[in-house]
DNA sequence: TAACAGAATTAGGTTGACCTAAAATAGTGA
DNA sequence: TCACTATTTTAGGTCAACCTAATTCTGTTA
């Protein structure tokens, strides 16, 4: 037999599909269909059907699908997709604050090692960053049990008035935005003066800052806000 | 095309089969036999043959292979052997020296992790804990441009004669033997006063301890000594 | 309501890493 | 030197995760 690393029987590859699945089916958990995997996870339409058919049809199912109508996980597949998020947020901090990593290079490494660290690993780096409640792209962190608070901040993207606002949280997924973000002192916790219209312009000022900084779309689009309490 | 995870498009397991060639060939670099690899991979002789005829005839070869007549590691097999042992010993000592964990349970955690963990983590590990030379059981930590000076030490059951040594290492192949051996008070630099005629028995008595301890062949092959300087 | 576009699935590969069983080879000692 | 045994290789699988091309389904729009 094939080497079982995983204590659940879990690959890597369905690791990665029940947190796919998980991201993109959003807070409301609405289904997801095949071709937003397929080009999210960068593979072909017909890889992702037969991924999920594999998976709806184990013993224990991980999620629920139907032809032609998309995929939603299971309560067994989306405690494990929670389990995942979790390594990947804590390593995330792990590397940012214990071992200096650069803002920018945390998620392609946690994206890696979120599989295949141990319960014990993943319980020791909790324990030295203090059991953290965010990753330092401002996400939170689902806690062991996979409970995690609900959202309250909105894409500034979404933004149709002007206003004072505090950076939630940035998108990990492109360094090379998170990189010119940074440079711009766009990091979760940063006040943010938004002196435009949205959704058109994104003329901001930030912190200290005198000087008003315009915005490009993309860069705007990977930006959460919320109110300056 | 499946992912190519690693640098230098090596797997796991290609990386698992250098490392068990460097470990058996010895110091003095002797032809490795197929069985020998076999079990300590945990894999069928079949399977062995099969992954050396494939490391022999790739554009750079891994290593030498002729048929009936074993394996030795190429320069670049070597180079990534070493550079694997070196992950995989630098990852054991930050898991217990950073972490906290059991000394006999980083050898597993580092096992896995040492394949996936990128230059960067490396390089930061190794500034964390100040460029060890040697991991937590006694091994020596190859540098980085794949230098390790040579072994000094001898298997404790290679011994003639009575006297006092000092434990140069323990293996970290049996997380068991290791537990016991700690219990024992038998661990990378403690003081051993071998008062029986070997190797027929091993009576020792440790640094502080007025009690003797006898030591069964097993947990004594486990260690190797050094002369008390 | 029929046709069509786009989404999704099926059919039929490939590749890596393993397996078992059968065949071949090499070293040994009668 | 010949036969026997232990080692090693060959032959012919499996299984996971991917692929492309062909086919089928669905929701919309003429
Ligand atoms: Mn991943
Ligand atoms: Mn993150
Ligand atoms: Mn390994
Ligand atoms: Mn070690």
């Amino acid at each position: 037999m094939p080497p079982s690393r995983q204590r659940n029987a879990n690959t890597e590859s369905v690791d990665n599909y029940l947190k796919a699945i998980l991201a993109l089916s959003g807070p409301e958990e609405q289904r997801v269909s095949s071709t937003s995997l397929a080009s999210r996870l960068g593979v072909a339409p017909a890889s992702v059907t037969n991924m999920l058919q594999k998976l709806a049809s184990s013993p224990l199912p991980l999620v629920e699908y139907e032809r032609h109508r998309g995929v939603l996980l299971s309560a067994a597949g989306k405690r494990r997709a929670l389990e995942v998020l979790r390594h990947h947020r804590l390593i995330e901090t792990f590397l940012y604050e214990v071992l200096d990593y650069p803002l920018e290079e945390v998620h392609e490494e946690a994206e890696r090692l979120e599989h295949f660290i141990s319960e014990r690993f993943e319980e020791r780096i909790a324990v030295k960053l203090g059991h953290p409640k965010f990753d330092p792209h401002g996400h939170c962190i689902p806690a062991m049990d996979g409970k995690m608070p609900k959202q309250t901040s909105m894409p500034l993207t979404d933004l149709r008035e002007q206003g004072t606002f505090v950076v939630d949280s940035v998108s990990d997924q492109d360094a090379l935005l998170l990189r010119r973000l940074r440079a711009h002192g766009i990091t979760p916790g940063a006040r943010l003066q938004v002196t435009s219209r949205p959704p058109d312009d994104f003329v901001l000022r930030t912190s200290g800052v005198s000087k008003a900084l315009h915005l490009s779309r993309d860069l705007a689009a990977a930006v959460r806000i919320r109110s300056a309490h």
